[in-house]
DNA sequence: GAACGTCTCGTGTCTCGCTA
DNA sequence: TAGCGAGACACGAGACGTTC
């Protein structure tokens, strides 16, 4: 089977496909389906599961309660692309348990964890069946195929799909605290390790206004390497976070110089910060606005990134 | 042995420069 | 001009090494 590699599961040799950034729209051709906040995963099933991350590591030992996912799967050999997911509160995935998860080493706190928190495979896409290449087959052909060969149960679920309507659904899932959505080309092949506008990530981006606190130097070519972000809370700063992309050279320049015209002061919040390597602290006078995806529950930015500055706005705003 | 700092590794975005 | 890879940057938290 497989071709390629005699008839072996072609473990740690497939590399997902990627998508790119998009916003919400609405096309006859595409399907719609939740982006799951997770982490991105092939799962080998051949009488045993062998789960690879986006990276080609092998993350089996860190998620053994899906070691059992191949008994929910016909057709073998096959791959699944999918997302593995930890829910968190109402039933959302929470990224933050997850990488809890994924950070174990110990074999018994894994054991522990999996009990506590277990995690969910949510299957998106079919790669390989009985040991066939399917991945230049259409899109909508694998999923009909996914459909067939999927039993969904613990630990296992195939993610739902509309066909059309893709704003609404945006919308909707944008109510219910999802990240966003991906869009699919319906006629796409699978491209692995490639990244297509047949695939097109629809997030929910937030932003914000921020006051900017500092700045820590660039390395590299770069000059400025984040910005350093705070927000005024029952009259004090409190740390929101650095943003360290969003500008280009320009933009970095320009903000070096409006920086190097205000006065170095002592470190703004009341305990150090942990993760700010060189810390140059000023006075907190510019107002910056930034998209992020979410805030850690400690009120930090997750994926930020730069907007621009607020010249019109006041830090106490 | 406790506390602290650094490294590692998962996820991601964005810009820049090279190549087809 | 579009696609792609490299190299910046962000986040959290366990693992591990160093210091006291």
């Amino acid at each position: 089977m497989m071709g390629e590699n005699g008839g072996r599961l072609p473990v740690f040799q497939i590399k997902p496909m990627l998508a790119v950034a998009g916003r919400p729209f609405d096309s006859p051709d595409f399907i719609y389906e939740v982006k799951w906040d997770g982490y991105r995963c092939l799962a080998y099933l051949d009488r045993k599961t062998v789960l690879q991350s986006r990276n080609l590591l092998d993350i089996t030992p860190a998620f053994p309660e899906l070691a059992g996912l191949y008994h929910r799967v016909g057709m073998q050999p096959a791959v699944l692309d999918g997302e593995i997911v930890v829910p968190g509160e109402k039933g959302r995935p929470s990224f933050s348990r997850l990488q809890a998860r994924g950070r174990l080493a110990d074999p018994l706190k894994i054991r522990q964890a999996a009990l506590q928190t277990p995690a969910v495979f949510v299957a998106f896409d079919l790669l390989y069946c009985r040991g066939e290449n399917i991945m230049p087959q259409p899109l909508h052909w694998r999923k009909g195929l996914l459909q067939e060969a999927v039993q969904p149960g613990d630990n296992l679920v195939i993610s739902s799909f509309i066909e059309t309507h893709g704003t609404t659904f945006f919308a909707a899932c944008a109510r219910q605290g999802l990240e966003g959505v991906m869009a699919k080309a319906k006629e796409s092949p699978y491209l692995p390790g490639r990244r297509s506008s047949h695939w097109r990530k629809i997030r929910h981006i937030r932003q914000g206004e921020f006051i900017i606190v500092g700045y820590e130097p660039g390395t590299g070519g770069r000059r400025l390497g984040a910005l350093i972000l705070g927000t005024y809370r029952q009259g004090r700063l409190a740390y929101r976070g650095k943003v360290g992309t969003g500008f280009d050279r320009e933009e970095e320049q320009m903000l070096l110089g409006e920086l190097k015209k205000l006065k170095e002061v002592p470190p703004p919040f009341g305990e150090p910060v942990p993760g700010l390597t060189r810390p140059r602290w000023v006075e907190p006078r510019l107002v910056c606005t930034v998209e992020y995806l979410e805030q850690t529950p400690d009120g930090r930015l997750r994926h930020p990134s730069y907007r621009g500055l607020r010249w019109d706005k006041e830090p106490g705003e």
